[in-house]
RNA sequence: GGCCCGUUCGUCUAGGGGCUAGGACGCCAGGUUUUCAUCCUGGUAACAGGGGUUCGAUUCCCCUACGGGCUACCA
């Protein structure tokens, strides 16, 4: 492997479903990897068989496939270090927890769940203070440290369950070198003796991220900033592997956090106030609750990644509209911000309005299609694509391409009531009598041709404009939206006007056809 | 509570010792349009506060306030 070789990880915990955040996440070290023509690897961190949650990992590769995301080594495609699911690897961290131990790094803990809850409660009594595991505490707990060597032995034979602890150092300065952050020192007086290996027979987190990092040859460790208090942890775990001056460089990006009020993002954010926070739809094995996606909300994947992309990280320059290769070549982590972004579904749909607009009719039309199929309507590519043309401008999401182009294959089915007693007069109906008699008597019907009949018959009645114009629309697409109507009229078709006038006029009388 | 990180328009942000503090979303007002949208033009709006350093601080330093993260045999 070259010298200045990057490889960067993306590590997500099967845990439920990847939100924005975690995808972001995954986009920046995707990023980072394509723009230095490195590796990008998905790692499964399930060490914590507690909260497995079936589906989960299907869910985040499909949900970074479809966001574009693609891995070079993973526990689908394989790779040189196989595997990539922690939980298959529960023999080598074994291995490297001993070597801790010999080396007076680490150390076994007895003490239950009860004992330590006993002592946090204590500590909460005298102040409200949390109790710490930690070089101040730990001479008093049942532990290896405090124990006698033939206590811990009978104790281990005994086939009492124990953790194993980092004894973390008295009193050092951790310097972390961070990225985005720069220096970040932290006295080990403050840091705790975090259980690096768990009585079931897996590690942590911490100790788990650090080996497989070093193992799997990660040159840096890009991720979120609720890390960066363990940072100086890890980087003492490296320092006791003898491994710290290779360690990989650290980024702490900053975390994204709710539109509305305070906090980091969550997953309940989203339909309490009308946006997907997840990737695609969610729905929970346990509760059976679901959760929006924006796949199904009809984003698009390029805008999602826009948004994302944006979200903590800028070019330096006025550009927000980015393909995935300008993204990949502007990247860079020291435009990476220092504070946590709230996430504004506003400029999100803003970001889709654009990309829509940038694809062409053919594709908006393989967009529309699916509309059509479940509304079993059909029509000719062509006639799709004039459609397309018209409308697309108005689609911010992909269901809005529907939405503004249902009543070019559907007739309406009722008239909007607030529209029709706001336009309608008494004289209305014969005005749009006379005038279709007039339509029946062109030879060309098109805009052009159509336009010219109402100058002469506006001119000709003194019927004004809006008089004839806004009832017409009421009766052709049942409210007063939608493109022009001679455009609309000139892709109906004469026939097809000319009948939902007929319809329309019958019906529209009647206070049960409208709405 | 303790430790750590942060703070430019409502939001996302650019900038950086001397600028009319720039852009985008939103909002408001005009224009285009027979409608609703789109679109175009313009407008509103910010350096958290207090001390330093300096000829000069929004920019550098300190303090305070506020916000965020972490504080599990979770990641």
């Amino acid at each position: 492997m070259e010298p200045n070789y990057v490889r960067v990880r993306f590590a997500p915990s099967p845990t439920g479903p990847l939100h924005i955040g975690g995808i972001r996440t995954a986009l920046y070290n995707f990023l980072f990897a394509r723009k230095n023509r490195g590796t990008l690897i998905l790692r499964i961190e399930d060490t914590d068989q507690n909260r497995f949650v079936p589906g989960a990992e299907e869910y985040i590769v499909e949900s970074l496939s479809w966001c574009g995301i693609e891995f070079d080594e993973g526990p689908i495609q394989g790779g040189p270090f196989a595997p990539y699911r922690q939980s298959e690897r529960s023999e080598i961290y074994k291995e490297y927890i001993h070597r801790l131990i010999r080396n007076g790094h680490a150390y076994y803990a007895f003490d239950t769940e009860a004992e330590l809850e006993t002592m946090r409660g204590i500590a909460r009594a005298d102040g409200n203070k949390v109790f710490q595991y930690d070089q101040h505490t730990r001479k008093s707990l049942r532990n290896s440290l405090a124990l006698s060597e033939s206590e811990v032995r009978t104790l281990i034979e005994s086939g009492t369950s124990y953790v194993i602890r980092i004894k973390i150092p008295e009193n050092q300065h951790v310097v972390v070198r961070d990225l985005i952050r720069g220096e970040v020192v932290v006295n080990t007086a403050n840091l705790d003796d975090k259980v690096l290996f768990k009585s079931d027979g897996l590690p942590t987190y911490h100790l788990a991220n650090v080996v497989d990092d070093y193992l799997m040859k990660i040159t840096h460790v890009i991720r979120g900033e609720e890390w960066l208090p363990s940072a100086p942890l890890h980087l003492l775990l490296y320092r006791f592997f003898g491994w710290e001056d290779i360690m990989p460089q650290f980024a702490h990006l900053p975390l994204i956090l709710k539109p509305d009020g305070n906090g980091k993002l969550s997953k309940r954010d989203g339909d309490r106030l009308g946006f997907p926070v997840f990737p695609m739809e969610w729905k929970d094995p346990i509760t059976g609750e679901i959760y929006s996606g924006y796949r199904e909300s009809g984003y698009l994947p390029e805008a999602v990644i826009n948004i994302l992309a944006h979200l903590g990280w800028n070019p330096g320059t006025e550009q927000e509209l980015f393909s995935f290769d300008e993204l990949i070549y502007h990247f860079s982590l020291d435009r990476v911000g220092k504070h946590g972004s709230k996430f504004d579904p506003e400029k999100a749909k803003w970001f889709n309005h654009q990309y829509m607009q940038r694809k062409s009719d053919a594709q908006l039309s393989l967009l529309l299609k699916p509309f059509l199929e479940h509304n079993r309507v059909s029509s000719s590519d062509d006639y799709i694509s004039r459609v397309i043309r018209l409308v697309k401008e108005r689609a911010f999401l992909i269901p809005d391409l529907w939405n503004s182009a249902w009543f070019f294959f559907m007739r309406p089915e009722h008239y909007d009531e607030k529209v029709y007693q706001k336009i309608w007069q008494p004289e209305t109906s014969n005005w749009i009598e006379s005038f279709s008699l007039e339509i029946e008597k062109l030879d060309k019907f098109n805009k052009d041709t159509l336009y010219a009949l109402v100058q002469d018959y506006t001119l000709n009645t003194g019927v004004k404009m809006g008089q004839l114009m806004n009832p017409l629309r009421l009766l052709i697409v049942g409210s007063n939206q939608g493109p022009g109507m001679m455009e609309l009229a000139e892709i109906l078709g004469k026939n097809e006007f000319l009948e939902r006038i007929r319809i329309g006029l019958k019906n529209i009388s009647e206070p049960e056809a409208r709405q």
